[in-house]
DNA sequence: AAATAGATTTAGGCAACCCTAATTCTGGTC
DNA sequence: GACCAGAATTAGGGTTGCCTAAATCTATTT
């Protein structure tokens, strides 16, 4: 632990966001995983680690993996408010897509004032997700993550409502928008194929065809769930 | 010369804005006069500067100074139109003050991207001048400068309006803000005391005593001036 | 139990930036 | 023309954060 906490950098920054999202399955994130996720080389995740570890932000296990501790969790939950709020903000006044928008937020995040993060929350009236159906986290870090079932195992006939978008890759992003699939949309689904085929959905405007890779990114809210 | 231009790190973005202010007298920036306004040692700032000269950014005629290449003028004249763009929309839409935005700007200056700017350029209608009534650069790099007269140098019994505030401390500016003497003001200058004494001057609200300091940094347009 | 693939760490470097202390230069002054 | 103060540079370090190559560890397979 080291008290006098100076203000993070921008590598650690990424580091911690990083590490907070390998962990959300669960098991601690492996060194390997963080350095594909941040296009590093493994050794240099290590060093960092090693690093994080001494300031009291993670918890290191050598050859078994890392978990943030409290104060770890806390700046990488902020750095996930700052970045959906910008997203949203992005978004909604300047004509941003979200496809586009991921790029932009991700190096504003580090440069943002919490006052200007605030700011920009009430504009929006303080949303509780961001556009790609991502919730945002408090500015006290508490968050209210629902279990959204993946459309790729929606039973046949059921009607659902997307709610979430699981990916940044920014041509899925267009792919969908330009077919209405944004969160919000009401869908059908009228048939799926096994062992892995693709999923017939009817929407707004038409039916349509999605693989299993898309099927599986896109979450939805089933009857009755909140 | 580096031909490839890779891009420039913040701290590079903060030495050519500086360089580009100190040169502003026509006169070179000296290493001292750089350290102080960025707040560094003097050593540190020849080793930067001999790194941006071998870049082809800087001419440094060492025991001299340092002036601007085109190349270095171009990059720090885009930060002056980022950090002006971005001053300009926190105040016209996130309710910053004039005293509070420059900070704000200072940081985010070097990580928007031009997209955004653009697109905060177009929400504000291009704007011409800052809060401040500093000009704001085109993206071009072209930038209209007008010369304004000090009020402390304004004749007695002229009527004057106030153009641009030429200073970044936030009492002072908070200061000139309660009394309305902020650019677009109309004041007339009733009297002024001789040997850098005080200058009275007539406002919408009253009148008001300003020493010599405060005098000199509000910038006034002439009758007939544009 | 030995071999091995893959993950992880260690070793050794490098570039960007910053600092303090010591040295050198420059433009006057006497 | 020698001297001096202040400005600038050089010398020598330190930190952060990244890399490649060479160990080393772990888990799984044979
Ligand atoms: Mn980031
Ligand atoms: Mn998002
Ligand atoms: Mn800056
Ligand atoms: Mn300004």
């Amino acid at each position: 632990m080291a008290p006098p906490t100076q203000p993070l950098t921008r590598s650690v920054e990424d580091y911690l966001k990083a590490i907070y999202q390998l962990s959300q399955g669960g098991s601690p994130a492996g060194t390997t995983e963080i350095a594909n996720l941040l296009e590093l080389a493994p050794a240099s995740v290590t060093g960092m680690v090693k690093r994080l570890s001494e300031q009291g932000l993670l918890e290191h296990v050598p050859y078994k993996g890392v978990e943030l501790t409290s104060a770890g969790r806390r700046a990488a939950l902020k750095m996930v408010r700052r970045h959906r709020i910008l997203e949203s903000y992005l978004v909604a006044f300047l004509d941003y897509t979200w496809d586009t928008v991921h790029e932009e937020a991700d190096r504003l995040e580090h440069a943002v004032s919490d006052r200007l993060i605030e700011r920009m929350a009430l504009a929006l009236g303080n949303p509780s997700v961001d556009p790609h159906g991502d919730p945002i986290p408090a500015p006290d870090g508490s968050m209210v993550e629902l279990v959204y079932t993946p459309l790729s195992e929606v039973p046949v006939g059921e009607s659902v409502e997307l709610r979430r978008v699981e990916t940044r890759q920014a041509d899925r992003l267009r792919y969908f928008a330009e077919h209405g699939l944004v969160p919000g949309a009401s869908v059908t689904v009228t048939a799926r194929q096994p062992f892995g085929g693709p999923t017939t959905v009817q929407t707004g405007d038409g039916d349509r065809l999605l693989g299993a890779e898309l099927a599986g990114i896109l979450l939805c809210a089933r009857a009755g769930a909140r």
